[in-house]
DNA sequence: AGCAAAGCTGACGCGAGGGTAAACGTGACG
DNA sequence: CGTCACGTTTACCCTCGCGTCAGCTTTGCT
């Protein structure tokens, strides 16, 4: 019957969060915020192999900056798009924008990274000139 | 008498939030968080110098990607501290942990950012094979 | 006296969940 | 059959760094 393919296709809540590391929580917040669509047997959620092709996409959205709600987009224009032509663009100009923001995220943060190294070097000598100070006194 | 003094070394929360390019909500916010300590004329906040001086540390700490608990906390060593030294040190310690934390950030989005012009790079290319077979239909 | 601008307090909202409680289900064991 | 221990569900408040809104007083200008 087709049982025994469900049962190979469908995961607990428990088996996604120990595939994917996330949490219950995080599994029915995504839920809530209609990223992942899962069945119910009873009450209990059941995830198909298409919730776990989103998780993939949407942890993998995370890692690049998206918002879940641009996720949610991205991942419904895969699904509903009629032109896999239409979505890949949309996409791809979507993904562009993030690419600036992450590059000029990145060169604040060389920045800052700068910065605070002159500090702790201002802070070293200003200590290295305090220690013998307290050890002659 | 001391009121010039105090006129030049007040400022209201309109000339703080033009001096340090912040909002009301956000010089009112660190107050209610204990980072800053205006005076009371009547109702009205006046900022004096050492409100400036953290108010500057403050914008620094948060470049650096410090809470605003750890800066308070920093804050208050630094003018509670009654050895110089100690100040110093734990300001390096922390900031050691800090610096440690802010170039792993940098490197997953170094990876990030890699990963993310590959998938580009690939979507372009099924854009590059979809587009012809488009005009040829 | 009237009115606008600035300032104030207090409360609620976001994003992306975390934490905890209370209730319900289910299986194993005695 | 009871009950013990889990696992899961819904449901509500907490976080952080403010933004935003409503409604109040205070101040200055005409």
């Amino acid at each position: 019957m087709n049982e025994d393919v469900m049962k190979e296709s469908l995961m607990t809540i428990r088996e996604m969060c120990d595939t994917f590391a996330v949490t219950p929580r995080t599994l029915r917040f995504y839920e809530a915020k209609e990223l992942l669509f899962p069945i119910r047997e009873g009450q209990k959620r059941l995830f198909t192999r298409r919730d776990r092709a989103r998780l993939k996409l949407i942890l993998r959205g995370k890692r690049f900056g998206f918002s879940l709600e641009e996720i949610r987009q991205l991942l419904d224009l895969y699904h509903m798009g009629d032109s896999q032509f239409t979505q890949l663009r949309e996409g791809l100009t979507l993904a562009q924008a993030h690419l600036a923001q992450m590059e000029e995220k990145r060169a604040e943060l060389d920045d800052a990274i700068g910065e605070l190294k002159e500090q702790m070097a201002w802070a070293e000598t200003r200590l290295a000139e305090l220690e013998p100070t307290k050890r002659a006194s």
